[in-house]
RNA sequence: GGGUGCUUAGCUCAGUUGGGAGAGCGCUUGCCUUACAAGCAAGUGGUCAGAGGUUCAAGUCCUCUAGCACCCACCA
């Protein structure tokens, strides 16, 4: 079998994918009542979207618990679908229109939904197959979109339900409005963002009066609208002007002094215009004072028919402009001030929102709060990074009403009906035959759509089949995990919770994962101005998605933000790489026909190698692939996905290849004496490689299935589909995606192993090390002495010196307790052990003196710490046992080496 | 104005009940060693922001200071 040098991505992921989605592998393989399903819900992505690196991060980490959990063999769903977006969907189609000049007033209401479905229906499977070309093994039997017939009719049962309960309600309130998208924005909907702007300060003079009072602004055209001046009740420089008249300039209406609690004596000059339909605060102190709310501006921002005429139909900011220059022109300018404040903008189009007074509707929200709070609260809702509860409770215990209405045609329209002749509302599910109140019969639906969050906030249980009773609801119900970025815990983490526990009496989730932002090399959000978001098709039909999948994980430390940069994606690019070679080398070195043959005879089930496993480095292998297991098994259960690519990169990379691999080598070309020994060597390489691919493939499920699938295919005899090995994992499955999870061996891992093999490597090292020193050319053989502290000591070296040799590219070795020190060489220092490279010519006696001076200075010090430690009586009666012999064992090692070093340097 | 975090190697960041300072990338040096140059080998590099405190012991806990980031909020 001829494999490529590079490993191909494109070969091998597509294929991979077709296979597991046509097997039904991605569906849950049972509903049995007695295994636990783990679930979990996509934060749908809009349905018209393209992939971008946030989804990259949002749906590897997903992907990674699902196929973690499902190879633990639970009934494992990953639930997809995609969202409508209301607003973001309805200006991509009136965009498009733009370009023709027509406005959706122009095709009006019915032809813009038709166009935004054709629009849906073109676009709307794009983000799916680019979710699949990432890997996500979803359950695509049930994807679902929010206005689909099932999740709309789920929509109406709450709204109505809701209404019933008089938790909706339909009220005038002064709301974020974008005279752009011309609709009602949500408080989460606009942006504040600091900017530099100016303070005005106006004069309205007193009526019947030559003096005036000042008035501070910051936004002039609403003056056109201004019932009444306020001014705090205990000011005494306006005291006794309360209830006196002011003549508003421009508008040239007369308008009362007031007094009113809310005005900061010491901001501005102490005296503020009221705007009643414009500005959320003066609405308050109009209630409170029964003003007008005189409306001045229509719904795209424009000065309307109730200010003077000059000013009609003209923008607010050229409005403003103008009633700046009339106010100069009339000397009623006293300054102008720099001040910064903070302004609202649109989230979508970031337009300035406009405070705009008019006909909403709203979800009561304190009584849903109380039970979504206490889930949290008592821990049946867990939040990861936990800092995040504290953001969450501060929103819930701080709730206001939502408004949930929305000036748009896409979306999920209000489910309530007007009589055309007595105007009476009814809230149904469809629109009545008949009025109750006046008989009429015809009938007019509520102009306005739901906020999209509306259909998401039921998102857990609409997409099981709600409101009818579905086996789903009843067996996922609530999901294991949800995975999101925190920016979305008000706008859906905590609505969901709200919704399910009042429509299900249950959480919606027992985990919630919140991940940070993906950022750039420089630490820069992604964003399209900035030209520095990616493509993640591009780099996976260049690198793969296993690459940028690893890569993303590496370095997206639980809950914190991700970085991306090209360099960062070659550290996946490389260990894919990395793992293919050492695949094809035991490819390239293993005899198929042995394996199988062998094999067949059955001489290779468990208990086979158990016996055979006498040589170090398998034992070490092992003992450290179940250490791997243990640690990678649980960071996966943690959600620490990061430490567990990091520890599979450094085992299979670190570990596996450069050491055991390397020493593999000598017993399979340099000395292939025992043929059973060589034949435990190649099984060991089998089947730790497979192993690893079962740990690895939560992350990199192409390249593991690939090289799982081919060692089946190559090594498995057809008459013995069992493969059994040391790790206790046969290959019987049909694929490593439903594979099992390896189970860690505790027996197998082994503290002794393990410090006889990193005397070995340390003494490899140094050997490397001093060669390195003299420039000895890599090529060259060189020959050394070793001499060594004991007899434990002389049996381990002896028995492994082939290691050494081959390792360490060593020709001759001089060993034993009684080894001398050659009279000129080099010297290095492993624990108690010394190796010197004899030398022919000359030898710099000072450097190396140089050189183990430093090393008796570190080791002294260290000494010194430690003695100080156990010296100090209070450290010997308050530390922890465990501790304190830790220190003591530190102290003989230390002092062992400090010796062997302090001899070395008395012979030089 | 309120809140939440962050400050550890040149860069980006780990460091989970306090007990031997880590990773990736970069850098230096030498190697095409028969799996891999997307590689191998050997190295360099840190007053853990600053000050104080608790403790036998502090990167880790407490207080303060400085700088930074983000979120929330109606200051005209």
């Amino acid at each position: 079998m001829e494999l490529n040098k590079i490993y191909d991505a494109n070969q091998v992921e597509k294929k991979w994918y077709e296979f597991w989605d046509n097997k039904g592998f991605f569906k849950p393989n049972t509903l049995d009542k007695d295994s636990q399903p783990f679930t979990v819900l996509i934060p749908p992505p809009n349905v018209t979207g393209i992939l971008h690196m946030g989804h990259v991060l949002n749906n590897t980490l997903q992907d990674i618990a699902i196929r973690f959990n499902r190879m633990k063999q639970r009934p494992t769903l990953w639930i997809p679908g995609t969202d409508h977006a209301g607003i973001a969907t309805q200006n991509m189609v009136e965009k498009e229109l733009a370009k023709e000049k027509i406005t959706r007033h122009d095709i009006g209401r019915e032809k813009l939904v038709e166009k935004i479905w054709e629009y849906k229906n073109q676009k709307g499977s794009h983000i799916i197959e680019q979710l699949k070309q990432l890997g996500c093994s979803c359950d695509w039997s049930r994807e679902v979109f929010t206005m689909d017939e099932n999740l709309t009719e789920a929509v109406k049962e709450v709204f109505i339900h809701l209404y019933n309960k008089n938790l909706i309600y339909k009220g005038k309130y002064i709301i974020n409005w974008c005279p752009r998208c011309v609709t009602a924005l949500a408080n989460d909907e606009v942006e504040h963002e600091d900017k530099k702007g100016k303070l005005w300060y106006v004069r309205y003079p007193l009526e019947n009066s030559s003096e005036y009072l000042i008035i501070a602004t910051t936004r002039p055209e609403t003056m056109l609208g201004d019932v009444a001046v306020a001014v705090n009740p205990n000011d005494e420089r306006y005291k006794h002007l309360i209830g006196n008249n002011l003549l508003l300039p421009i508008a040239n209406r007369i308008i009362p002094i007031i007094a009113d609690d809310y005005v900061d004596k010491d901001f501005g000059t102490g005296c503020v215009k009221v705007t009643p339909a414009h500005d959320p605060n003066d609405y308050e102190i109009g209630l409170r004072h029964n003003l007008d709310k005189l409306i001045i501006m229509d719904e795209h921002g424009c000065i309307n028919e109730n200010a003077p005429k000059e000013y009609f139909q003209l923008d607010r900011f050229v409005a403003r402009k103008m009633i700046i220059e009339k106010l100069k022109e009339e000397n009623l300018l006293e300054k102008i001030d720099d001040h910064e404040n903070s302004v609202g903008h649109c989230y979508r189009c970031d337009t300035v929102v406009e405070p705009y007074l008019s006909d909403q509707w709203f979800v009561r929200m304190k009584p849903l709060s109380e039970r979504a709070i206490k889930v949290v609260e008592e821990g049946d809702i867990k939040i990861y990074p936990e800092r995040w509860t504290k953001v969450y409770m501060h929103w819930m215990n701080n709730i206001r009403d939502w408004c949930i209405s929305r000036q748009i045609w896409w979306g999920h329209r209000i489910p309530a009906y007007y009589c055309e002749s007595c105007k009476e509302m009814i809230v149904a599910k469809e629109m009545p035959d008949i009025c109750p109140k006046c008989g009429g019969l015809s009938f007019q639906q509520d102009n306005d759509v739901l906020d999209t969050w509306f259909s998401s906030w039921i998102w857990p249980f609409s997409t099981m089949g709600w409101p009818k009773k579905t086996p789903d609801l009843e067996y996922f119900l609530p999901t294991s995990l949800l995975i999101t970025a925190p920016e979305i815990i008000y706008l859906w983490v905590a609505r969901m919770i709200m919704a399910t526990l009042e429509f299900q009496d249950k959480i919606p989730f027992n985990t919630v994962l919140l991940h940070g932002i993906v950022r750039d090399g420089q630490g820069r959000k992604m964003s399209k101005s900035l030209g520095n978001s990616p493509d993640p098709i591009d780099i996976i039909n260049n690198v793969g998605a296993d690459a940028l999948r690893f890569s993303m994980v590496f370095n997206t430390p639980k809950g914190q933000d991700s970085f991306y940069s090209e360099e960062i994606l070659e550290t996946g690019r490389n260990f894919c790489n990395k793992i293919w070679n050492a695949f094809r080398f035991i490819v390239m070195n293993i005899d198929k026909t042995k394996i199988t043959n062998e094999h067949s005879k059955e001489s290779t089930n468990i208990g086979f190698i158990s016996n055979n496993l006498s040589d170090l480095a398998d034992q070490w292998i092992y003992s450290r692939l179940n250490q791997v297991i243990k640690d990678v098994d649980e960071h996966y259960i943690n959600l620490r996905f990061n430490d567990a690519a990091q520890l599979l990169m450094q085992f299979i990379w670190d570990e596996f290849c450069s050491w055991y691999v390397e020493m593999a080598k000598e017993r399979l070309t340099i000395s292939p004496k025992v043929e059973t020994t060589k034949f435990g060597v190649e099984f060991v390489l089998l089947d730790v490689m497979q192993t690893s691919m079962r740990l690895l493939h939560p992350i990199m499920p192409f390249i593991s299935e690939e090289i799982w699938q081919l060692i089946k295919q190559i090594y498995l005899a057809p008459q013995c589909s069992s493969m059994k090995c040391e790790s206790g994992l046969s290959m019987n499955e049909e694929a490593l995606i439903i594979a099992n999870f390896p189970e860690v061996k505790d027996e197998m891992i082994n503290k002794k192993i393990d410090s006889e093999m990193s005397l070995i490597q340390e003494t490899i090292v140094s050997i490397r090390n001093l060669r390195k020193q003299l420039n000895i050319s890599p090529a060259v053989n060189i020959n050394i002495v070793l001499k060594l502290s004991n007899e434990t000591q002389n049996e381990l070296y002896t028995k492994y010196q082939g290691y050494i040799r081959k390792l360490g590219k060593v020709d001759k070795i001089k060993m034993g307790i009684d080894a001398e020190k050659p009279s000129s060489s080099m010297v290095a220092v492993v624990q108690d052990i010394q190796i010197f490279l004899p030398l022919e010519g000359l030898i710099d006696i000072e450097a190396e003196k140089l050189k183990l001076q430093k090393q008796k200075e570190k080791l002294e010090n260290e000494l010194n710490i430690i003695q100080g430690k156990l010296k100090n009586e209070k450290f010997i009666m308050n530390a922890k046992p465990e501790i304190i012999t830790k220190e003591k064992e530190k102290e003989l090692e230390v002092a062992t080496r400090l010796n062997t070093v302090l001899e070395v340097l008395s012979e030089l």
